[in-house]
DNA sequence: GTGCATGTTACGAG
DNA sequence: ACTCGTAACATGCA
């Protein structure tokens, strides 16, 4: 389910629940959920892919991981991890991880980071680039602390828009192919979200498992050593810097 | 049944 | 103490 416009679209279909009182919540996580029994859920939020319900006594932070999916009004056969019921409705995570935060959310998160923020602040991330020039730029693009949000969807179409080689060494990229790459996520983060938004699901990649590129080049897929993960990219056009 | 997928964290080795 | 690599977790779909 997740990467951040999937996340931030859950939260646009949960806002029917803001200012609501929770019945009963639960689910066979580690969490404590008595606290939240008879609370108003005051606020939804989200940063990068975690998903933050506000109460004046505390805050749960929600993340699915690879497998988690939230319903809403709906249930699965297996059991909910967390889950809250209201008088009128009930929101269902499945195989989700929530956790308490009891600290204000200034204290703990930093919009300027977030991908699909409106305080994302490409300067900054242009230095925090900076501070890891020696990494390959497909890890940062999947740094939750350099781009909150991003996924392995977005790391791969924001290489290819900027006409970056995944493989590259960061500190070797020129600045304005940098400024450029994170343009690129925003825009496809964007992209990814409206296509969520629209037609619920997003399935418009130029290299992202295909075959060909966009613009018609072969493309390679490589499975990264330490992550696993796969890369798609055109050898054609994504320059690496090395 | 097999393999694979939008992710993170915990822990041991070095 | 820090960094790296691997395992672990859990579900649904082709």
């Amino acid at each position: 389910m997740p990467e951040g416009p999937s996340i931030l679209h859950l939260k646009n279909q949960l806002k029917p629940f803001i200012g609501k009182v929770v019945k009963k919540a639960g689910g066979y996580g580690p969490m404590q959920t008595k606290w939240i029994n008879g609370k108003k859920l005051l606020e939804i939020k989200t940063w990068g892919k975690h998903l933050l319900f506000v109460f004046e006594n505390g805050i749960v932070k929600v993340h699915l991981g690879l497998f988690g999916d939230v319903l809403v009004d709906e249930r699965k056969k297996v059991n909910r991890s967390f889950f809250m019921e209201f008088a009128k409705g009930e929101i269902n995570g499945y195989v989700v991880r929530a956790e308490k935060l009891t600290r204000p959310l200034a204290e703990i998160y930093d919009w300027r980071v977030d991908v699909l923020s409106k305080d994302f602040d490409p300067k900054l991330v242009k230095q925090l680039l900076k501070t890891k020039a020696d990494k390959t730029i497909d890890d940062l693009l999947m740094d939750q602390n350099i781009f909150a949000g991003n996924g392995n969807k977005i790391r791969n179409e924001a290489l290819y828009r900027s006409g970056i080689h995944p493989l590259s060494i960061t500190g070797k990229i020129p600045a304005v192919k940098i400024s450029k790459l994170i343009k690129e996520v925003v825009g496809y983060a964007n992209l990814f979200y409206n296509e969520l938004e629209k037609n619920g699901k997003n399935t418009s990649f130029a290299v992202y498992q295909q075959e060909f590129a966009a613009d018609g080049s072969e493309v390679t897929m490589q499975v990264l050593p330490k992550s696993k993960r796969k890369i798609f990219y055109s050898e054609h056009t994504q320059k690496l810097y090395k």
